[in-house]
DNA sequence: AAGAGGCCCTGATAGC
DNA sequence: TGCTATCAGGGCCTCT
């Protein structure tokens, strides 16, 4: 499910219910996911109050108070629902997230709130949970990350450096977390469609011009992305049940045969293999 | 030491 | 219908 756009939707709709609120408990069901799940995580942050959430990479960071931070990972397949208690229901006009929707099974990390709870979903197990105290912790956990596509350190100058020292093909530098954080596979092949460049083009031939549309539509893509809520390729919703839209405007990800969307092109898209992953292309204007 | 490939896991779908 | 094979949005680890 989540790349950049999808853990930023998750984030939004998070933090509008869980800031200033406090937790009561965790209840873990499952401890073994990509990493075995925090011991005494309940003990720890029971009755803590929440101050922040944050969106890192593809990560979603809860910052306690008394300097506790909650990272989580959903990997490829982890969801987070939003289950209002009973008795609260006719109290609120909002529209919560329907119980009849959250899946029956793979159910993983319960995160209880006075009015509702938080549910962990992750049927592939890749995702994961870890737990820092003191900020100096988290930070050294993510100092290897590449700036956020937002943020100003991704720039000309960072990229171009970046990419000079990179004997492999762009595609796959553009998934590496440490050039820049949050580009997944599914945006990563967009990107390169709208900048028109081959994916399997070595990362220190690009040239200035490729560079600039490369941070262009990278930006371009994933603040558009996060408008429509995200992409909705196997149940992806904000934590509310809100599914998103964004897949209706893919230009080449799962769209092998269909025609190129680029202006003046009448190329086809074909679907490609990249250490052993998809990948889209059209095969006259990334030629 | 950078980069390619395998692996963790379950479910959906295609093909026979 | 029912089997098997293949493929999924990620990231860590190992090997070369």
């Amino acid at each position: 499910m989540p790349e950049l756009p999808e853990v930023e939707v998750v984030k939004q709709s998070l933090e509008k219910y869980i800031v200033n609120k406090r937790l009561l408990k965790i209840v873990v069901r499952i401890k073994k996911l990509r990493f075995r799940v925090p011991k005494n995580l309940s003990k720890e942050l029971s009755n803590l109050k929440i101050l922040q959430v944050k969106r890192i990479s593809k990560y979603v960071v809860i910052h306690f108070e008394y300097d506790f931070f909650l990272v989580i990972h959903l990997g490829m397949s982890g969801t987070l629902h939003l289950i209002k208690n009973k008795d609260s229901i006719k109290n609120t006009n909002l529209s919560f997230y329907h119980s009849k929707n959250l899946p029956k099974k793979h159910n993983h990390i319960f995160f209880y709130f006075n009015e509702f709870k938080i549910i962990y979903n992750d049927p592939r197990k890749f995702g994961f949970i870890k737990l820092f105290k003191e900020e100096k912790n988290l930070n050294t956990y993510f100092s290897k990350l590449g700036p956020d596509p937002f943020e100003k350190n991704f720039n000309f100058t960072y990229v171009k450096k970046y990419l000079l020292k990179k004997n492999k093909n762009i595609k796959n530098t553009l998934l590496d977390q440490n050039f820049i954080s949050g580009i997944g596979n599914i945006y990563a092949s967009e990107i390169l469609n709208c900048s028109k460049i081959n994916p399997f083009k070595s990362s220190c031939t690009l040239n200035n011009e490729e560079i600039n549309k490369i941070i262009f539509f990278t930006k371009k893509i994933l603040k558009l992305s996060i408008k429509r809520g995200g992409s909705t390729i196997n149940n992806f919703h904000s934590i509310k049940g809100n599914l998103g839209n964004y897949q209706k405007e893919f230009r080449v990800y799962a769209k092998d045969n269909y025609r190129c969307k680029n202006k003046n092109c009448n190329g086809l898209i074909i679907k490609q293999n990249i250490s052993n992953r998809s990948t889209y292309m059209c095969n006259i204007c990334q030629k």
